[in-house]
RNA sequence: GGCAUCGUGGCCGAGUGGCUAGGCACAGCUCUGCAAAAGCUUGUACAGCGGUUCGAAUCCGCUCGAUGCCUCCA
């Protein structure tokens, strides 16, 4: 039997705006499709939450026995940088201000992209596709789009008739808009392009002369719109109709509303049963961003060489830290916030580590297959990891009362405490443990081990001065002697 | 201007008609040679003003404030 025939998971549909049971499209298997990053710049600490909260629900969907197919694309092309400029992209843009092929900016930023998800410790996705891969299925569906009438060509470009779509489907059911709205809010100001109207949008845009990526299509050479690429490719992956698909709460609209109206013009279909939107990261009260200016490198979190923060934070920290806010709420990033999560995250990763050696007793204090259910049920109500977390410290609670023989557990409680704990901690929630990852700890705890056994001595002695000695300078180096009731034990900050 | 979302104790952040998470910080206690660690105890918070209700932080209305989208954006 399977983990997911007995939780009964609920998901918030933005599509419905309510949370649903979920229930996928084949039993036991699961379509994932998640809007990947545009490489054109390093990934900032914004785009990584996004991808982090769908790195979790891939982590908890397969936890719970589902067969997942996770497809999350790099956008190598396509994304106009302003439609006042000459429709130049982005990674053009950039290749030609750094004088280097939009390949290499593309190669660049994706191994940036990859090197930094991998200090995540991310799972990989099962497909991560190109848009410059997808060329020529794109042109198959504005192919499609035009033969059913959806679409109009003008001067070497196709766009999108959004009012046309409208009269048979509902333009912006998504986003909560009405098309009517939307034209009666438009300002005319650029009487600019070949749109029939300024809610329409490209499928295929000319490229100029100058534009260096560029492919030919029954229209001529050109490049395909800023929507595109994402129906293309969960199209051919996961099918006309898959079960999530998800992505930045910004691209909400107008791209996701784009994608729907393009799967439904072409062949008729809804083509997602849910969507999940993760909210943003902000900085100083504002929306993390690239254009403005206003992020933070993960880089430069890890290092600590930035202005806003006082020290350097592991990966799994800042990772500990975004678990603590559930996916879908705004979440501020600051040093104060980072540095309460680091505590709490030492807490937690010292009472993980202690499981292994607590003592065993002939009964068990706290009902552990309740509290296991309880994690679950956080879990299962629209993936609430701030819960899940919350329950974890109910078990780090216990975990310490048992250590100091306060209460029991019983041989067979403690595996089955390991086993979940483990499950939640490191399957789940994704983080590691940063102690246990120095490739020195053995000598270290050698080394450490002989002075606590030097300080133990002196304590006998009474020779507290030199037993300080050890104790403060270890402190000072960042070694932290914590004494017990069996003992003393050390962490490394 | 339009459409949304949100406003929770010192800070971060869940919850959401009655049973009032959690982390960090603070205070007291236990333990300790002293500390630290750990444990225990204490904090009755939900922007403001009205309304619905036996009862609202949770529903409705208004006001104020913040943010997001409306143009590329995770």
């Amino acid at each position: 039997m399977n983990l997911y025939e007995e939780q009964s998971l609920k998901i918030y549909n933005s599509l419905s705006g309510k949370k649903e049971l979920f229930q996928p499209i084949n039993e036991g298997h699961i379509g994932m499709y998640v809007c990947g990053p545009t490489v054109y710049s390093n990934v900032h600490l914004g785009n990584c939450r996004t991808f982090m909260s769908f790195d979790m629900i891939f982590r908890y969907f397969k936890h719970l026995g589902y067969k997942v197919r996770y497809v999350r694309n790099i956008t190598d092309a396509g994304h106009l940088v302003d439609d006042a400029e000459d429709g130049e992209d982005k990674i053009a843009k950039k290749a030609r201000l750094e004088k280097i092929e939009p390949m290499e900016v593309v190669q660049r930023y994706t191994v940036d992209f990859h090197n930094i998800l991998e200090q995540f410790n991310f799972l990989p996705p099962s497909i991560e596709p190109t848009a410059t891969g997808h060329i020529i299925e794109q042109i198959e569906i504005i192919k499609d789009i035009l033969v059913k009438g959806f679409a109009y060509e003008t001067n070497g470009s196709v766009y999108f008739d959004v009012k046309k779509f409208n009269e048979a489907h509902e333009y912006g059911k998504l986003s909560g808009r009405k098309l009517e709205d939307m034209i009666a809010n438009t300002r005319e100001l650029t009487a600019q392009d070949d749109k029939h109207s300024p809610q329409d949008f490209a499928l295929w845009k000319k490229a100029e002369p100058q534009h260096i990526m560029r492919w030919p299509s029954p229209w001529g050479d050109g490049f395909p719109g800023w929507h595109l690429e994402c129906t293309a490719m969960s199209t051919k992956y996961l099918g006309e109709t898959f079960d999530i698909h998800g992505g930045g709460m910004d691209l909400k609209f107008p791209h996701h509303e784009c994608e729907i109206a393009q799967a439904e013009a072409s062949n008729g279909k809804s083509p997602v049963h849910y969507w999940l939107h993760a909210n943003m990261l902000t900085m100083n009260g504002k929306k993390m961003a690239k254009s403005t200016g206003n992020n933070i490198l993960p880089g430069e979190i890890f290092t600590g060489e930035n202005d806003i923060l006082s020290k350097a934070f592991a990966p799994s920290v800042v990772r500990f830290f975004m678990m603590q806010a559930h996916y879908t709420s705004i979440l501020d990033l600051s040093n104060e916030a980072l540095l309460a999560s680091e505590k709490g995250y030492n807490k937690l990763m010292d009472a993980v580590d202690a499981i292994e050696n607590l003592p065993e007793g002939n009964a068990t204090d706290f009902n552990i297959t309740n509290w296991q259910q309880k994690c679950y049920d956080a879990m299962n109500d629209d993936f609430n990891t701030p819960i899940l977390i919350a329950q974890l410290f109910d078990a780090v609670k216990h975990i310490n009362l048992i250590k100091e023989g306060r209460e029991l557990i019983s041989k067979e409680d403690k595996k089955l405490l390991e086993k979940s704990i483990y499950a939640f901690v490191f399957d789940i929630l994704g983080l590691e443990n940063a102690q246990n990852n120095n490739a020195n700890s053995d000598k270290l705890s050698g080394v450490v081990s002989l002075l606590i056994e030097l300080r133990d001595e002196a304590r006998a002695n009474k020779d507290f001065a030199t037993s300080d000695k050890i104790r403060d300078q270890l402190t000072e180096l960042g070694i932290q002697l914590k004494d017990g009731k069996d003992g003393t034990s050390f962490s490394v900050s």
